[in-house]
DNA sequence: GTTGACCCGGTACCGGGGTACAGGGTTCAT
DNA sequence: ATGAACCCTGTACCCCGGTACCGGGTCAAC
């Protein structure tokens, strides 16, 4: 599969997987006898979870340490629970988030047919406390 | 408050204190005589939940759209409606994805013990999939 | 009063994540 | 064979979200 089908498949702009390329978040796939890259078909999903991760708030190299996670990760099951303990923790807080946000936005649903003043959105509370020690 | 104290309390530069002013996304506190702003205490939640928000994958755009919700959001309350069953939709997708990753990653911890090529983590699987229409 | 830390507004600069472009080579349908 | 679309490498540029800096004013402890 060529640069410009890849970027199709995926939804990205070709310079885009020049560059994940240069960062190393792709790896080289096999060229053509006339120079251009032919990329596997598995190359679609990866560069797909990198945009979504990208979205969730992740950055290049978050999302690099998920692929490296996702080939399976270090040797040492010692290391990789570790390294997964860590990002687990990381989602976890992220989904507690996101979810009293919903919640926020729920209850302002709720509140919406009184007067402004008196509707109830709660999420500068809820995101907005320091973290517990 | 003064800008250094509420930069402080909520863990940014104070420089970025005076972006979010320009962007409109902290109103103009009142002044002292000496012509310095002073913040009055709820803005420290508010600081606190745009930069949560942004490390949640939100960009300030999206931050200054929650903020107006948190306001109370339009008058109308078909629109509050509107415009939070969309931001809902949108966090809805966000917690299923971070949970699918939470998984996938769970699932290599089990899995870890084998050898690297026989290990499973099935993240790329996960949010590498064009979403469903 | 002095001094260092703070403040201000405005301009310049930086990093992350791209994206555009130039010049030249390749591919493929006509 | 031709021409448009594609590819490549390498360099320059852009947007977002800051951050640094300058020159000058303010504040508070000594």
């Amino acid at each position: 599969m060529r640069t410009n089908e890849l970027a199709s498949r995926a939804a990205v702009h070709p310079e885009t997987l020049r560059y994940y390329l240069r960062r190393g978040l792709l790896a080289e796939p096999e060229r053509t006898a006339g120079g251009y890259r032919s990329y596997p078909p598995e190359a679609v999903a990866r560069v797909r979870f990198i945009k979504r991760a990208q979205e969730l708030g992740f950055t290049l190299t978050e999302i690099d340490t998920l692929l490296h996670l996702a080939a399976g990760g270090p040797d040492s099951c010692d290391r990789v629970r570790a390294l997964a303990a860590d990002k687990i923790g990381d989602l976890r807080r992220r989904i507690a988030d996101l979810q009293a946000l919903e919640a926020g936005l729920r209850s302002l649903v709720a509140t919406c047919d009184r007067p402004r003043a008196e509707r109830d959105c709660p999420i500068l509370h809820q995101l907005g406390q320091p973290e517990e020690p």
